[in-house]
DNA sequence: ATAAATCCTCACGCAGCTGGAGGTTCAACA
DNA sequence: TGTTGAACCTCCAGCTGCGTGAGGATTTAT
């Protein structure tokens, strides 16, 4: 006669699991308490609160509710549900992974506004989605870039990823602010230079040179550029690209003349 | 006239988001391209890719629709954004830890069940629960346990750890096994004897001794089993006392005769 | 006896989609 | 030009895991 019963609200507060989700529980047939024959009030005994500790562990090993149904009502665990357990674990460290990568986002943007004040929203959205994609951004470099370019990048540290982002966003800047001059105009040259000699500085030159010698299929290039779209208009990368040949036949005039 | 224009169809197959989520994009006025003023089919255009890198980006940082809604209107960013970006970090990082401890559970968990074979379900989400409520449990032990409990606590290795699940598991097996018989049966006392040996293994003899001069009281005894029920009904654990007592009984008189 | 607390059963709402029904429109081919 | 078939349209329904509130019954305390 020693069996303690318990009303729905003290086996909630006890339990700290709300009324209405054990109210639901009851609904789905999760854990169905005893009911009062005339008043239909729950009665919750302690193999309840053994079930319903049950319910809490398993949800918070991440399975849902209709699998937890099904597992509540086994008396023992065997080795067989090891692999559930791995599925799981797997679909836990991916959603693992992805959190990190946010949070590794959220931590540059915050450097980055920190250190800028104001920064483009696309050009900034643009380096979010770098951090989003880098596995399939690394994978395809690895398929299409020579060894050597790959190796130098992964040498690159936090530090210097920062600098880099914070070069592109002021270059980003500088371009919409001087998109509307022709290309021959002297600010735009000089920016351009400033524009090769950062990238020169980034990668060393003889990498930028072996880059220039690479040869991609355009599909390819296209697939990339899906990945993860540049923060400019194709307007802006034509105007950019007529800038950067023009630069280059005034620098071959002055080396060759 | 370059402008580039999208059917919905390519557009999804460019972005990676399907067609159902677009219409529902468009449906609460998140992203809502222009429209063919005759088929109402909707045309995609370049500024529209941008916005949506603008949107998964930002749901990448864990905004929800209704905020990304209000910031994909803005051209730039700013410092003032840092302060939602710092709440979205720390939001994150209990998640992380959440998910890091799921993680813990269930490969503590795979280890147990591999060298188990199979395990009773009661007793292994009470270990769960354990893992769980870790941080609850460590506050309330330091808060009324001796310090010198805590540190031998806290200096336990990951395979002791194991260990002791392991014993805690077969303990209980054995006494759901034991539970039918008297407390005065040899069987019975002779599991008592192990059970109290294995406590002392884990813990040391002295740091058994001071706990047992230890005064909780009920009430917080109360609250520390709430966190956590015991797989063991009331009756089991009466009886185990009982077996307990009888055991250390015997031992006195023997030590003392 | 009555007031306050607790309980009951509907039933709608949320986010962020996904899916289906039933009907246009478009592109290509005969 | 007619005819497929794919792609598109709108509208409505459903999913998870509850939260919230209405409106009424029941229990408990005074």
């Amino acid at each position: 006669m020693g069996k303690k019963k318990f009303s729905i609200g003290e086996f909630s507060s006890r339990s700290g699991v709300s009324v209405r989700t054990l109210h639901y529980y009851d609904e789905i047939g999760l854990l169905q308490p005893e009911k009062h024959p005339t008043s239909g009030h729950r009665i919750y005994c302690e193999e309840d609160v053994h079930i319903l500790q049950k319910i809490i562990s398993l949800k918070f090993l991440g399975y849902n509710l209709d699998k937890i149904k099904k597992m509540v009502k086994e008396p023992s665990f065997s080795i067989d549900l090891a692999d559930t357990l791995n599925l799981h674990m797997k679909a836990l460290e991916t959603e693992k992974e992805k959190m990190e990568k946010s949070l590794l986002a959220i931590r540059r943007v915050t450097t980055l506004l920190e250190e800028e004040g104001e920064v483009d929203s696309t050009v900034l959205m643009s380096l979010i989605g770098n951090i989003q994609t880098e596995k399939e951004q690394m994978e395809w470099m690895e398929n299409h870039l020579p060894q050597n370019v790959i190796d130098e990048l992964d040498n690159k540290s936090e530090e210097e990823r920062l600098a880099l982002d914070k070069t592109y966003i002021r270059l980003a800047k500088q371009l919409k602010e001087l998109y509307h001059l022709p290309v021959d105009d002297p600010k735009v040259q000089q920016f351009v230079e400033v524009y090769l000699q950062e990238t020169f500085q980034f990668l060393g030159e003889d990498l930028v040179q072996t880059l220039g010698e690479v040869d991609v299929p355009e599909t390819e290039i296209e697939k990339f550029e899906q990945m993860n779209p540049s923060p400019f208009s194709k307007e802006e990368e034509e105007w950019l690209n007529l800038a950067i040949e023009y630069y280059m036949k005034q620098t071959e005039m002055l080396t060759e003349g």
